[in-house]
DNA sequence: CTTTAAAATGTAATGATTACAAAAATATAA
DNA sequence: TTATATTTTTGTAATCATTACATTTTAAAG
């Protein structure tokens, strides 16, 4: 998602629609990953709110991510760079990754696969269309070498 | 790819094309990813190649699907599983991942997105299209519960 | 052959994720 | 409020896929 940011009181509506108890940990992992632009990974997520949460524990932001994923609140993006990477989900777009540098750019990608509510008879919740090459600035790079 | 047997020529003519030499553990990976339709993953790979090869190494099985992958002969399936599913590059198809039971089925779809060389001035080289959802077999064994 | 390079092997290390039990916090009942 | 039960969080240990790396084997070149 972009760099906005995100009200408690939206924080909490969300969770409470999904049948997820608002707690300080929840709050903050889910706002990290709605204004956090970047995908990040757990890793990325539990050192960033290390300051603000001291007693926090991995396994808590584990546990937050599983769930919310479950719940379809956020999506697990699975890119071959041995981490997940989270994401909000906000509205259809693709992803564009980086096989140089391993940037993962959104796509805003107008396409009616979006739309597909089942496939071959199987039932759709999640849809995920992803890119793999090189990035715009690593070419760049590679030029003036 | 589908469960068709693949003549030891054309597998060599595909690693020679992409400048892998042909081995016998070589020869004997690509053929089990071609022929099985399944997506294995290293582990499967590994073991159902064991009793040809005896002396095979799980190193040796990484080393050719990564060698593989960055020719662009097959393609590395990042589900959310742990492990990494490979898939033949034979023609434009998406997955679909029951998130029951973990079964992965090929889905014949036809869209522009696979035309796509490039999305917003990145180069593309591999493009995926996912759906997760709950299968239609799972689907039935939960109406009979 | 002998020498050199490439490929395969096996073991050890890494690192993300999960399992699990204990501690802390929250909700419920008396 | 106090006691009790339930949920959540925490921390450590275990798991398991993947990678690093040194050694051995195989293939290629001279």
């Amino acid at each position: 998602m972009n760099g906005r940011t995100v009200s408690t009181e939206e924080l909490k509506n969300l969770l409470q629609a999904s049948g997820v108890k608002p707690s300080v940990q929840r709050l903050s992992v889910l706002r990290y990953v709605m204004e956090e632009m970047n995908h990040p990974s757990v890793d990325k997520i539990y050192h960033s709110l290390l300051p603000q949460i001291p007693t926090l524990s991995k396994t808590t932001v584990y546990n937050t991510l599983k769930q919310l994923t479950e719940k379809g609140v956020i999506s697990a993006l699975n890119i071959d760079t041995g981490e997940i990477k989270y994401d909000f989900i906000e509205h259809n777009h693709a992803h564009f990754i980086c096989t140089n540098c391993g940037q993962i750019y959104d796509i805003e990608l107008d396409s009616d696969i979006y739309q597909m509510q089942s496939v071959a008879g199987h039932q759709v919740f999640n849809t995920q269309i992803s890119f793999k090459g090189i990035c715009n600035s690593c070419k760049q790079k590679q030029k003036e070498n």
